[in-house]
DNA sequence: GCGGATAACGAAAACGGTTGTCAAAATCCG
DNA sequence: CGGATTTTGACAACCGTTTTCGTTATCCGC
């Protein structure tokens, strides 16, 4: 009956990059769904389990998930003073991550890249 | 009056490796001393904005400290099977994180990198 | 359909690491 | 010595996560 984890696993998939659990329980519950934050908690977990999502850890320790999708992507340069996001495009970053993952015998690699800087404004801002 | 902070850079130093702020604070207490876990937190938070520990999370979201001022900055290749994680280096990977910050006008640039896939073994196991 | 076993659900409580509170103790300065 | 200031640590609050447990939905043999 998993109907509450296909739900959760859509909500993933429709939003790109990382959410985290209280994230996508907030998104769910404001187009109406019911659902409980424990459900959205358990399903994760089993997503996780299974290999169809990726967790990882964000600086404060809260859990962030993300669909596993095998497709090309580009990452994000972040200015950690105003939150301002580059798109930016790494081919040789992917193919190190895909070469790296087969030398130690993995399979089905994904990865993620998060650049964190300071911008030219807020260097500026700052003094 | 720092000698409390003192105390704890130096039960970090001594230990190799990564501690968590309640390992320390064990430690601490099993050698006799009457810190407290609150005074623990304060001065691995200070150590850890004054640039003289290293923070990281781990996979159940604490906080690990590691007294290192240099080197060894590296990523992690995590199945999503089973959890193993082997570290890897990618020094072409810091130094295209730090041109592609640098080219857009970005200062005080850091990155993290997670390589996700599947060990052999899982793959194997999973058939 | 009907009824009971089984699995999924969700509210609320429990949990564990971390952070905040606040009064007591230590230190500093005059 | 005496008062201002800082540091300390017991304790409580906090927050994300997990567990508990009673309720609800689904499945399956009739």
């Amino acid at each position: 009956m998993s109907t509450r984890r296909e739900t959760v696993r859509q909500a993933l998939t429709e939003s790109s990059g990382f959410r985290s659990a209280q994230d996508l329980y907030a998104d769910l519950r404001s187009e109406g769904s019911k659902i409980g934050l424990t459900t959205v908690y358990r399903a994760l977990q089993a997503l996780s389990d299974s290999g169809e999502v990726d967790v990882l850890r964000t600086d404060d320790g809260e859990a962030v998930y993300r669909a596993c999708i095998t497709d090309s992507h580009h990452h994000h340069l972040v200015c950690r003073g105003c939150g301002k996001a580059v798109e930016i495009e790494g081919p040789m970053v992917e193919r190190w991550a895909d070469s790296v993952g087969t030398q130690h015998g993995f399979t089905d690699i994904t990865h993620t890249v998060e650049v964190f800087g300071t911008c030219a404004d807020c260097a500026a801002a700052k003094g």
